[in-house]
DNA sequence: TATTGTTATACTCTATAACTATA
DNA sequence: TATAGTTATAGAGTATAACAATA
């Protein structure tokens, strides 16, 4: 059932649907939503959340953070970033250290054991990414990767 | 500070990170999550969550389904389906019918002001929709739409 | 026996806003 | 006065599992 259904259908405004720019988004949603949750259930198995895991992963790659550089970069409210810190801190995932310069911030810094755990978990990861990614040659990535980029590029939000 | 950051990383495995199926979904979560933001915002005034719009449209579009096919759409459990329309249930956008057929079974049907809610937000959706992915021409849409649908395409999870 | 939907539980993420302590 | 973080509150999504009614 799908073209002409219902006559349940208000049908008030035709709204056509079938645009390029729509079912693409349509698909972007699907492809998403269907590799973000395969590689969520793979971290099931090393007890980070997909949040978790990214928080992980910033700390690593990119040195210690304030709680603020992370609310940023994750794109959350530092009240957000506040009660993941706690979660992840009653873990001893991470930990919070005093700022030297601002006796305001918190540096968050990875324990032994949140090293670990990424250290555990990254590979599969990106081995995962690049199972799901490698139905495309390298070219085609490349040129997924351009047209990517110019969506939604440089008009940002302003927000948060 | 970035690439050689702190004395704190535990560098075990140096796990290249740079591949171009990695970089490739980085920017896809980025650009996912850029536009998902910004639609969600704008149902804000519509008092609608995302997956209570996803709901209306579906009943709209695929006429009435129960609440096991409207699981399978979702992709998400018949108990989180529950909570959903319970919610959707109490704002009186949708009702629970009978199924003539099948009296194990609830037929999701649009109420008056469900319809009227999607009628209301479905075409400033599209036409945002359209306006974030207007930075691509039609071809380059149409290449992008088929690169995704390339992507982890038929191997599906099995999972739920 | 299998399936539809319900209920209960628990955790995570999100948003908002008032609050504190520093700057 | 502005900023970093905290706290409280609320709502939403998710997962799991036990359960009732029906197939």
């Amino acid at each position: 059932m799908h073209p002409s259904a219902k006559s349940n259908r208000p049908s008030r405004k035709p709204t056509k649907t079938t645009s390029p720019a729509v079912e693409t988004w349509v698909q972007m949603v699907r492809v998403y939503q269907r590799i973000m949750r395969r590689l969520d259930h793979a971290l099931d198995g090393h007890g980070l959340s997909m949040s978790q895991f990214e928080v992980l992963a910033h700390l690593h790659f990119d040195g210690s953070l304030t709680q603020n550089e992370l609310a940023q970069r994750l794109l959350v409210t530092k009240g957000n970033v506040c009660g993941l810190i706690d979660r992840m801190e009653a873990a001893v995932l991470v930990e919070r250290t005093a700022d030297p310069a601002d006796r305001r911030a918190n540096r968050l810094l990875l324990t032994h054991r949140g090293a670990t755990a990424l250290a555990d978990a990254l590979p599969p990861h990106l081995a995962l990414v690049k199972e799901m990614m490698g139905a495309l040659k390298v070219g085609e990535l490349r040129t997924l990767h351009d047209l990517l980029a110019r969506l939604a590029g440089p008009a940002d939000d302003g927000c948060r």
